[in-house]
DNA sequence: GGCGGCAGTTGACCTCGGTCAACTGGATGC
DNA sequence: GCATCCAGTTGACCGAGGTCAACTGCCGCC
């Protein structure tokens, strides 16, 4: 069983936004009384997913946003050959289909990585509710580009960082989220398998699993199977940023 | 001069959303009669930018989302040691600034290509006006996801596509993205360096330099400083598909 | 409790693309 | 017209990380 990698004790759960744990992590942020309550409307129906079960797939049409309640899941595209690219890990609070408003359908796959729960929210009804409450509108503006900054800071890590400063940069960003989520100890359970790591990092399994042991042989982490945990969190800060610069400096033209 | 880069006539250039040339790209794209005129009332100041200038950088307190009238852009994050990592190329009807949403502060850098010009729209007016309009507001959430969605398909590249692949496919993606601006030839003018589109790829400046010999001595183009003219589309649309497959198969759960 | 299977690890080897350095050729300026 | 400068090109070399293959060990299953 996985149920110890469920972030959130289940009794923490609730049925409204209003009185629900990730309250502030979640789209209901920065918004409040009745505003709150009509977001309430939205939701619905909040599904259990088993590990491996899929959310949604490329070209399922677009129905709603998803999000992670408990558990956690990635999503990832598929090309043509089945060759898969992980985009992003999805931890509790953390929401799911925004690809799809573009063009109706979905252009991503998202998988359950351990038994895990979502709220649904219906975008017909969600547009509904936030024609009568901007804020509910800024709020989700507001969370698709906290997206992109993120995926910006993938794009870099692919872009220019080599492989142990990927996965240090990986597992302090997993440290820092969980640390949000109220969980300050600095053990890891690692829902998802290296491949997914690898991938995600643009890197082959081999390479993960040989830094991992680099960083348990120089001290930095305790390794076992899926459970990580940190032993000199300095240590890893450092190996977040490149020792040796790759990139050019940005030419100062004026 | 560079004007030659300039892909619209100026003269093409009109003062309001409902009879400019970039219509049906544009922000405006869906949105027609009173909608369309009150989008007009947002649109302010369509300033000139000459090559090398910012429009906007990192810390920036957010003010407005710009559209590129003409011209091209590229955006950028720099880190602290002065790195950078470009994130797109941006061409006439494309919008930038939504990384700015999220904290109300660019967290990205803005430059100007070639003498460009662009549309402001501030981001208060854009707000106001698209609570009346409920069109307005889902047009920017589908601007803002395909945004993602170019970024995915940037990050699989990062990802996983060798080097000449990943010139090829930023090639092709020039060569679609001006032929819906109705260039239709197969000529492209590059307003951006090597080193731009170097680092744009995850490469140096090397193999970027390297591959377009290679594809010009296989008759694939033919280069002459900012000038590639695709001599074999059929060739170059070949060499964006990875020959070598690198990735694992997504593992088929049931 | 022995077996099969698969995730993960380890080792040996090789290759793609990065590094470093020299060179070329337009563009600009005096 | 010659010097300078910088973007871009080319060549020689090298190393990080990929590939391939063998192995380990956990887990589930009969």
């Amino acid at each position: 069983m996985d149920s110890d990698a469920v972030i959130l004790d289940l009794n923490q759960l609730r049925r409204s936004c209003t009185s629900c744990a990730l309250h502030e992590l979640c789209l209901p942020a920065g918004i409040y009384g009745d505003d709150l309550r009509q977001l309430d409307t939205v939701v619905r129906d909040k599904r259990a997913l088993e590990r491996g079960s899929t959310l949604y797939r490329d070209g399922d049409a677009f129905k709603a946003l998803y999000v992670v309640r408990s558990g956690s899941f990635k999503t990832f595209l598929l090309n043509e050959a089945g060759d898969m690219q992980v985009l992003a890990f999805h931890l509790p609070g953390e929401i799911l289909g925004f690809d799809a408003l573009a063009s109706n359908r979905h252009v991503s796959q998202a998988e359950a990585l351990e038994h895990s729960s979502i709220c649904e929210l219906p975008y017909a009804r969600l547009m509904q509710v936030s024609n009568d409450v901007p804020a509910l509108h800024r709020q989700l503006m507001r969370v698709i580009s906290r997206e992109m900054v993120i995926e910006h800071r993938h794009l870099v890590m692919m872009g220019r960082q080599p492989a142990q400063e990927r996965l240090a940069i990986f597992l302090q960003n997993l440290v820092d989220r969980y640390a949000s989520l109220n969980r300050d100890d600095i053990t890891l359970t690692l829902s998802m398998s290296r491949y997914d790591i690898a991938n995600y990092l643009g890197l082959v399994v081999e390479t993960v699993s040989r830094l991992f042991t680099r960083m348990q042989e120089t001290g930095v982490l305790e390794v076992n199977r899926k459970s990580v945990r940190i032993l000199r969190p300095d240590l890893l800060a450092e190996l977040c940023s490149t020792q040796h610069p790759r990139t050019l400096k940005s030419h100062d033209r004026d």
